[in-house]
DNA sequence: CTGTTAGCGCATTCAG
DNA sequence: CTGAATGCGCTAACAG
């Protein structure tokens, strides 16, 4: 079944460390040494056993990923990013999802077995992490990244989401609008990642900074997914007397839920209600929505970059950055007609 | 740093094979003798070391995953699925993206030696795989098993997507339309997936077999992507004379595009353009598109269980699955108003 | 029911 | 520059 280095040695000629060096690109064997091997491992179709190799060197050559989802555009998005860039430099990717919520409500319960012994290093996408399980992977020792949010006493790599929440904010402000309401995601299994919290912040900083009253009924969760939107934009649409003239929603799936439902119900965009929101999602432009676009696979490439610069001996390497975001305007933005 | 299964046995007052077999649930160890070890075992924070076990036993319970995109709404709940049941069982899901030409455009080249030696199964998510590729990894012998699509020479989990497709165009005739075009998905790079081309075939056969006419000019491929949709859909809307009343995609992707692009153009849906897709997507109901819904999620789960039973001893476990889909109406589909 | 004995396939000392 | 020896941590026969 399996050729194993010792075949490849047999082959040519040499001994399991000769091959065992050439294969590796190691120095310290002739060019005419390694020639052979190389060529003795290509006729026998030679794979390393990254058991074997994991044994003896306690090296896994693999990244562990944990994500809260991987069915949600941000996730998918990292992922695809850091999968890149590891595959590329030959490392593999074990991804860990805690699947939030879907079906049978699988509890959180990753645990340092899933991570120890396993894994080199370790990429956190966009989650919170309580301080005990925090210390516990810290404990194991390895590189430890978070991405697409902050995660206290741990380098990230993710944007300045206040500001991004200040210049969606701000946006609306600039066009005229005074009554604004806003969609806030997260949800409440998901209490230590502040992502939500920051964006929220910004968006009632920025409205008092510009003397506007907060009005909490316009002020709902949504979940930061459509159908989210979808309800929590049905709620406002329903309040009665005076409504908002746009509303600024944490995370575009948010927004288009409310565009969705507005649509539904025969309002107009903009001239009826603006709708902004945050990522820059793959249905933002058909869509016509407004966005501060920000690019998750840039985000993964590099944190994924960062933890094998870490792993090749760059001690340092792996340090919180922080990454760009840009306001696009589209179509569902404009200034109050009321 | 690393406790052994040596420091658990000296703990336990046992030999290591104790140790391993109680720890795996083994028979042939008393009761006792078994609460000691995990006893010790917790109370050393013992966790085994995969690379070592993997060496010893020549399994990795880890399941490699291959997949085209995972930033897609099919493959992201079918990854999410997927996950799901392997981690339950204390299997790890190692993942290979080919990201299919995401920034870089990077080469399809996953190669037999990313899957050997480091998974005890492999499955693959609607790819055509060509055939020195399967070749390859059949040559592997571990057990290999599709989701979402047939791979010739391979088991499959997958809707019988000339039914659905079928489905859908009917739900179109029957509601009286007879000038219907067709949106397909699928891409240069990805002849050998056989979906698309199914559900096109299908596509027409409906319509002939309904004496309707294919038009070349309404059908247009839209790479199963919103984008893709809205380009298709514009030059459609674009062509002068008649016009289509109705419009089949092959994705709710596409469908949702050719929404968004109709109602950029002020195209009123249903009344002057009928919308069906496949898969119900996330945004399907808030957008109220009548769609053929499948669920990957589950494809996925149902995949997982079958390789797990497998790998489990079960012989025969591995085999082809037609899931169930069904027709969920909307308001994007009406009788044709001219 | 339990301990002993061998490797699993490779990376690493160290000599040469 | 190369080879022989050693052990990574665990599982899998075997005995007992």
């Amino acid at each position: 079944m399996g050729v194993s280095i010792e075949d490849v040695a047999e082959q040519a000629q040499v001994s399991t460390a000769t091959v065992s060096r050439a294969l590796r690109g190691l120095p310290r064997v002739s060019p005419a040494t390694r020639a052979r091997v190389l060529a003795a491992a290509q006729e026998l179709g030679y794979v390393p056993s990254r058991s074997a190799s994991g044994l003896a060197s306690g090296l896994t050559r693999t990244v562990g990923l944990l994500v809260p989802f991987v069915d949600r555009w941000y996730f998918g998005r990292a992922v695809e990013g850091i999968d890149q860039v590891l595959r590329d430099s030959g490392y593999n990717l074990l991804l860990f999802s805690l699947g939030g919520g879907h079906g049978h409500g699988r509890k959180r319960s990753f645990t340092e077995a899933m991570v120890r012994k396993q894994i080199d290093a370790l990429l956190v996408l966009s989650l919170g992490l309580s301080p005990e399980e925090l210390c516990q992977l810290q404990h194991t020792g390895i590189p430890l990244l978070s991405v697409g949010g902050p995660v206290e006493g741990c380098s990230g790599v993710f944007i300045d989401d206040r500001a991004a929440a200040r210049a969606a904010t701000e946006h609306l402000i600039a066009l005229g609008h005074r009554r604004i309401g806003y969609l806030q995601g997260g949800s409440d299994d998901e209490q230590s990642f502040e992502v939500p919290n920051l964006r929220t912040a910004a968006f009632a900083a920025a409205m008092s900074r510009a003397g506007l009253e907060l009005r909490p009924e316009w002020m709902l969760p949504g979940d930061f997914t459509v159908s989210g939107g979808v309800r929590a934009a049905a709620q406002i649409y329903d309040l009665p007397g005076e409504s908002p003239t746009a509303l600024f929603c944490g995370s575009d799936e948010m927004a288009l839920g409310a565009m969705f439902e507005a649509q539904r119900r025969g309002m107009r965009i903009p001239e009826e209600l603006s709708l902004i929101g945050i990522d820059d999602h793959d249905f933002s432009a058909p869509a016509g929505l407004t966005t501060v676009a920000q690019n998750p696979w840039e985000q993964g490439r590099v944190a994924a970059t960062m933890v094998l610069a870490e792993l090749g001996g760059v001690s340092g390497a792996v340090q919180g950055r922080i990454m760009p975001f840009e306001l696009v305007e589209r179509g569902s933005t404009a200034p109050p007609q009321r």
